[in-house]
DNA sequence: GCCCAGGTGGGTA
DNA sequence: TACCCACATGGG
């Protein structure tokens, strides 16, 4: 039987932990983010707006395939090149800009060195993220999360639809509200955000269709039956 | 043909 | 602050 989604009866830090328990059972590790070098993630990060991976990662190829995938290439590509790499991903133009601003910027502040951006303590680096043109909150922890490797949770799309549908978190609990609550209920540890995330969405991809009142087959609710 | 996909930014009240 | 809307392509 399907169980009703109200775990109530157990503490925020269990559920979440139990969740995560359930989760990785199911579909085991999830080895993200899926990219090569730092530098990918964080184009990907930028491609995957509001888009499927499946088309952010046909960007990434056309980008290799022109000899793109370094800050001195970015740099030095034409807009319209960009873009057209870009395209397959959809919001080509806003992402094409983002990314070419994102190289200069990159250049301009911290020498074309990722290893220079990446020693910022995590909340510099968050701000100066958010400043970017395109690079909002969910992107910014990202890059964080995934290319730095620090403890930013990424409460995206899926992440708020599979714990909403679960009545863990509000249905109208925005980015920032969700990204509290996990914080503040898991330890604050970089693998356990990256491993929950990529497993919330992997089981909202396969269970958690929008607009349904529920998830059928999903391994949450088999944890709370 | 319609819905959805690992958001962001600008405008308006 | 809270909505609303434009931005765009590819797959099911």
């Amino acid at each position: 039987m399907a169980a009703a989604c109200n775990a109530a009866e157990t503490s925020p830090n269990q559920q979440l932990t139990g969740y995560y328990a359930a989760l990785l059972e199911r579909f085991g590790p999830q080895q993200w983010w899926p990219a090569r070098t730092r530098l990918e993630v964080i184009l990907g990060a930028i491609l995957t707006q509001n888009t499927a991976w499946h088309n952010a990662t046909l960007a990434l190829g056309n980008l290799r395939r022109q000899g793109l995938l370094s800050w001195r290439g970015l740099r030095a590509a034409r807009i319209e090149t960009l873009e057209e790499c870009v395209r397959p991903a959809g919001f080509y133009r806003h992402k094409a800009r983002a990314i070419s601003e994102f190289a200069d910027w990159l250049e301009r502040r911290h020498g074309g060195s990722l290893a220079r951006l990446f020693s910022l303590p995590a909340d510099q680096l968050r701000r100066q993220l958010l400043e970017l043109r395109g690079v909002g909150p969910e992107t910014a922890d990202a890059i964080l999360l995934y290319a730095a490797e620090r403890p930013m949770f990424v409460a995206d799309a899926y992440t708020r639809r599979v714990l909403a549908r679960h009545g863990i978190i509000s249905a109208k609990a925005d980015y920032r509200e969700t990204q509290e609550f996990l914080h503040t209920h898991l330890p604050r540890e970089a693998a356990l955000y990256n491993e929950f995330h990529a497993l919330l969405v992997e089981v909202g991809k396969r269970h958690c269709a929008p607009h349904s009142p529920s998830c059928p087959g999903c391994p949450l609710e088999e944890f709370l039956a």
